[in-house]
DNA sequence: GTGGTCTAGACCACC
DNA sequence: GTGGTCTAGACCACG
């Protein structure tokens, strides 16, 4: 599991961790009940403050990837039906300013498609197609 | 032309603006060489400090949407051709990390899909088809 | 609105401030649509560093008791619904343990069913009794 | 005697194993005069520290449900005048803030005393009632 | 001036 | 060793 960060990103560093991490969930890299690292060990590996990592987890949490397991930390533990409504509004509206942005600028709707289509080839690992 | 703000929403106000306006010029509503308000008048209009508009203007303006007339304001006049390299590439990474996301909560691809196909049939005006 | 707390406390800062604005919500010292002192202030007010202050806001708002308004900070708006289940199940957690120890102590039901009725008599304002 | 344990709780773990067992002996399931499991024998059973165990233990002692025998190690011996002082402060604190919140959420007093009614129908032991 | 992000470093509770 | 709490102080984005 190998963590990409941009420090001259817009993007804030925890999201980015927090992201990596869903990243390698989709990818299967990390599946269920295995641990990640350490709030200060991967913090120190991917030379940050421990902060930022034990922020991109709280959210990695809120949101349903991990648990925190006294014993172990934290530990994968996918559950997203609770957060799945409140992503699907976000993801919608992403979306949606994306695609008129898109629209303003003639791109063709195929060609989004096709975006989708390159990305679920990608990521969607094989036993979960159908 | 109406523009609907969120303002508890994480998205800066002046984002929210800025889409909104170019939501506009998508649906029809603006079309080139119509007038926007002056920074003022909007900015009472809706309730947000001055500098909120007159970024949200500024980054139109350099995105391509309009052109600042000395004796008219803010005038829409589109030419996207510039840009759009630079928001092709944080569109792809936007919609690259909401796919994942999509694929983690076991969303088809073909609802995603769907999703794309009704945002082009509510915002692509007629004559822009093909 | 004043904030009473409790250096030498098991409960960290951040619940103690978090529950001291809910009470404030519950007497209807604050009501809907109220700001809240700015994290920076009240951090200076009651001596603490503004993250505590932060914590207990960012916990607040995850609670649905204040939203954050990008015009004017933080607000009273209290919409409980979402969270309500989640809180519903660790208050029965801790009246089971704590009912539990009053029976092994001896302590009639009638003593903890008064305890209940003082604390509605102090805090249940009255244009919500019925 | 079971012990249920979450690893996931934010309750530490030697606190439930503490509550686990006064609540053993609330139901009759231990008696004066039991012998506990070992600190290393139970340890292994749930799978925690022995260190967790034997912080559960002295914690027990400490309220009065335990004394340390060295021939036959922890035995119940129910001894809690000392405490309750101690615990009826923290009892009606805790209770308060729980109440405070089922205000604000409009559960009715009722509903309170309901459920400390059938917790103590659950937990009170039929020769202690009076 | 507001909240949001990030760092550095400390202490504590827990396991 | 772990995560949780708290402080102090910095910079930035936003309004």
């Amino acid at each position: 599991m190998i963590i990409r960060l941009d420090f001259d990103s817009e993007i804030p560093i925890y999201t980015q961790i927090k992201d990596e991490i869903v990243k390698g969930i989709a990818l299967g890299d990390l599946t269920d009940d295995d641990e990640l690292p350490s709030v200060r060990g991967l913090a120190a590996d991917i030379e940050v403050n421990m902060h930022t990592v034990n922020k991109a987890y709280k959210i990695l949490k809120d949101e349903g990837y991990i648990r925190i397991d006294r014993r172990r930390g934290a530990v994968v533990s996918v559950n997203l039906e609770e957060s799945t409504n409140r992503f699907m509004k976000t993801f919608k509206r992403d979306l949606e300013i994306g695609v008129i942005q898109c629209i303003n600028r003639g791109i063709p709707k195929d060609k989004v498609k096709d975006l989708v289509e390159d990305l679920y080839s990608i990521y969607l690992k094989e036993d979960q197609r159908g």
